[in-house]
DNA sequence: AATAAGTTTCAGAAAATTTTGAAAATTCAA
DNA sequence: TTGAATTTTCAAAATTTTCTGAAACTTATT
């Protein structure tokens, strides 16, 4: 396999593999380019690269900047922006983590919240949905803590090797 | 707030959070409605209650017990099929995690294997790329067994508590 | 074996999401 | 300022996903 092939073949995959869990397609595209691309691509290097218009593109791109898996890299003399992705896996990896937390976890917090503070548990059947939505608020909430010490420990344990590098 | 419009709320938000994280909106109404509902439901029920087509809920059954999250209950001189859910939240978690781990996280460890066994690494870009697709199999297999480790150590608690429940 | 009750399938319709591309807005240089 | 380069926005088009409903199939009853 040569070396287009096979970042072809990422790219596809990953865009493929993304839909599956709810993200977008070229979001995912752009990412793995960027990933495997040494330099710093700008918005018409992406756009022939992946044949997507330009709206499309910086769509994306501003949705990865969000996500914190991309930055933007102003290059000295150049009025256009370039774009460099995160190459430490570890680093992406725990950006994710942290916004799917957020976006996925917390909100159900709130609305479980919300349903239990406005609703009277005076009846058997009130508070058997109230019981269900408990459990519900204490599995997300170990999730919550779960993920959250994993992402510390997962952490620290960067920052240790990081140390020994200085100590050697 | 009254119970039916609590029930509501829930199955409503249940199923826009849904959404967000790439669940199809009646599959998860459907398991939010068997959740909250003492008795189990045939299809006619559901189809009624959701205001949604046989064939939808006849669909959405099948993928909801692909994820083992309810159940077929057969009742004795009932001609149709009843649908139970899993109320024990914490087996419901459980269940997702593993299905989640199984569709998310194991293809991304065979594309990367497929790659990295046809690509050789004769060239610096080579290398580099295969040094990427290392790193997130090592990601990948990091999240994999972090995910496995609290599965069983929840399990286990689990197990504890239902022990403990007999030596009373 | 015929019929009735219930379940499954799937082509086409409807809905939701993504993408395009051109116009508007912004930024920079002279 | 002006205007050229670049980025952003957004309505409409294209695509993808989901849903419907009727026909086909399966299972149980008489």
């Amino acid at each position: 396999m040569e070396l287009q092939e096979a970042k072809d073949k990422f790219i596809h995959t990953w865009g493929t593999l993304a839909t599956q869990w709810g993200i977008n397609r070229t979001m995912s595209q752009i990412h793995a380019l960027l990933l495997l691309s040494p330099k710093s691509l700008n918005a018409d290097q992406i756009m022939e690269d992946l044949k997507i218009s330009r709206g499309n593109v910086n769509m994306n791109l501003r949705d990865l900047m969000s996500w914190g898996l991309i930055n933007k890299q102003l290059l000295p003399g150049e009025r256009k922006e370039y774009f460099l992705a995160e190459k430490d896996i570890w680093k992406v990896a725990r950006q994710i983590a942290k916004e799917r937390k957020r976006r996925e976890i917390e909100p159900i917090i709130e609305t479980m919240d919300e349903i239990k503070s406005q609703l009277k548990p005076d009846t058997d059947e009130k508070k058997e949905v109230l019981k269900i939505i408990d459990d519900i608020n204490k599995v997300t909430n170990f999730t919550n803590s779960t993920v959250q010490s994993v992402l510390k420990a997962e952490e620290s344990w960067l920052i240790n090797n990081f140390l020994k590098l200085f100590n050697q």
